[in-house]
RNA sequence: GCCCCCGUCGUCUAACGGUUAGGACGCGGCCCUUUCAAGGCCGAAACACGAGUUCGAUUCUCGUCGGGGGCACCA
């Protein structure tokens, strides 16, 4: 069998993190079987869908590198990117289905108005019942229907749901899940707008679309069914269906907007790497037999399995996404760092003036520090700015007696040295504590202080050989000002 | 209220009847070191509870409790 996936957001919002986690385990299963995944804008919530969600969403999706490999005929070039389906553009399909419901006696009219329906759901409430749609409309006669059209009545079209049995979803996450047919209700599938809803639009486009694996959130379960019942009354088969677990935010509540940062595009300015959300997202609901938690790009591909996801939901952990994301950025050649960077950069209005050291040396010497993009250029910009002391380099490392001597005689060291090189710098200065009998450290902070304008920094003498001896020596002259 | 799902360290998880319950993040300590990191080593930290089944249950069954999701002309 041809695996085909797809992802299937409603253009509603940003997409948002548990979005982010469902396509990409579409995605990777797709990947992992040599199939095709599909991405299909679910858009007919006329009311809520904007252009910048669509927007939001392919712009994420892009940056999370989850690629698509299919599109609606008229974008079919001869390479990707391709655009999505959009449901809205496939009314017409709809329709054909819905003729053959209707033409079957599986479906039919309602001419309940939303007021009629608020008031049968209150009286539900009221009585303790669940709160189910009475099927007032299933048996109208002729005569009463025609009554309705008349007086320009409208309706929406509901679903005639069998009221005994049960329907089983064979989930391969979750096992066999039944659920009793009486509980299910005679739901809409085209509104008065004639515009279909989710569960119906769904059901035919996962079908026309050859669709073999259904993955996706949780929160579809109980909508399961529903569409089962819709598969058999069209005579199709059902996909596979496999139902991922929620993504909590810290106080076990679904993730939603007030747990913070939840919009995948905020995590990108944010600072963080494509490749370690990536990461980080697919061990949010799955894990391989070792736990192994750090995946390159094709190992995260090979290794992923259905087996291993997880049936409880999952609490998202900054902190572990941080980690994770430094682990990323270490292992990035310093040029991609840089490249990565340059945006924020950028913001921080950093650029190197002719003659001071190129970003890729300055960002090389704390590369392993950094734990976001968002914190390079804070580590940074001594080099390109003007010396700034912090408070506790001028209380730590500048308040000894000796300081003043010491800053005067290195700058002369330095000034002097016949090769400016980390190696020959070390060594002077080491020569010039041992000489004059201080401690290494009585004439590493100071110096660290005086050139950097702070207590913690990069490798010293390296640091001080990128800088360069002209500005390295300016410094030191300008910081005994200082003091 | 009704239906469904879930329950291993604080968090992500491994285990698929017999383990000193393993790994990772975070946390603590030590080492390395001019600083901050990174790295190395060590440590504290979990089977929700109660009944069964079994020679033996974290693992299987039932119940309790707890958490979550769904019950729209939203997806």
């Amino acid at each position: 069998m041809k695996i085909r996936t797809r992802f299937a957001p409603s253009p509603t919002g940003f997409l948002h993190i548990g979005g982010a986690r469902t396509a990409l385990f579409n995605w990777l299963f797709a990947r992992k079987h040599k199939g095709s995944f599909v991405l299909r804008i679910e858009d007919t919530d006329e009311v809520r869908s904007t252009e910048d969600s669509v927007q939001a969403i392919l712009d994420s999706l892009h940056w999370l590198g989850l690629n698509w490999d299919e599109g609606p005929k008229d974008s079919l070039l001869s390479e990707g990117p391709y655009k999505p389906y959009f449901q809205m553009q496939r009314l017409d399909i709809y329709k054909k289905f819905l003729d053959q419901l209707m033409r079957d006696g599986k479906a039919y009219r309602c001419y309940c108005s939303k007021e009629d329906l608020d008031e049968m759901r209150r009286l539900a409430a009221l009585e303790k019942r669940p709160p189910r749609y009475d099927r007032r409309c299933r048996n109208l006669t002729d005569q009463e229907k025609k009554g309705y059209d008349s007086a320009g009545k409208k309706y929406s079209i509901r679903f005639k749901m069998p009221d005994s049995g049960t329907t089983v979803v064979d989930d391969l996450i979750r096992g066999k899940v039944s659920f009793e047919n009486n509980l299910l209700q005679d739901f809409v599938i085209i509104k008065t707008s004639g515009v279909p809803t989710y569960n119906f639009a769904c059901v035919i486009d996962d079908h026309l679309m050859e669709i073999s694996h259904v993955i996706r959130g949780d929160e579809h379960l109980s909508n399961t069914p529903s569409q089962l019942r819709l598969y058999e009354a069209l005579g199709w088969a059902p996909p596979v269906f496999a139902h991922l677990s929620m993504i909590l935010g810290p106080d076990g509540a679904k993730l939603s907007k007030r747990h913070g940062a939840t919009s995948v595009l905020e995590y990108k300015n944010e600072g963080f790497i494509p490749g370690a959300l990536r990461n980080y997202l697919a061990l949010l609901g799955w894990a391989t037999k070792n736990s192994q938690d750090l995946f390159s790009y094709d190992e995260l591909i090979s290794s992923f399995d259905i087996e291993g996801c997880q049936k409880n939901p999952a609490t998202f952990d900054n902190v572990k996404l941080t980690w994770m994301n430094g682990e990323y950025i270490r292992k990035m050649p310093v040029s991609d760092l840089v490249l990565a960077a340059q945006p924020f950069l950028d913001r921080a209005g950093i650029k190197p003036a002719p003659g001071s050291p190129s970003l890729e040396s300055a960002i090389s010497l704390e590369h392993q520090k950094y734990k976001k993009l968002t914190e390079i250029p804070s580590l940074v910009d001594f080099f390109y700015k003007p010396l700034e002391m912090t408070p506790q380099a001028r209380e730590k490392s500048l308040s000894g007696p000796d300081v003043l001597r010491i800053l005067e005689d290195l700058s002369v060291r330095l000034q002097d040295l016949p090769a400016f090189k980390e190696k020959e710098i070390e060594a002077a200065v080491r020569q010039y504590a041992q000489e004059k009998g201080f401690k290494a450290g009585q004439v590493f902070h100071p110096l660290r202080a005086a050139v950097s304008g702070r207590t913690d920094g990069p490798t010293l003498f390296l640091m001080i050989e990128v800088m360069g001896r002209e500005e390295a020596v300016k410094r030191l002259r300008r910081c005994q000002g200082i003091i």
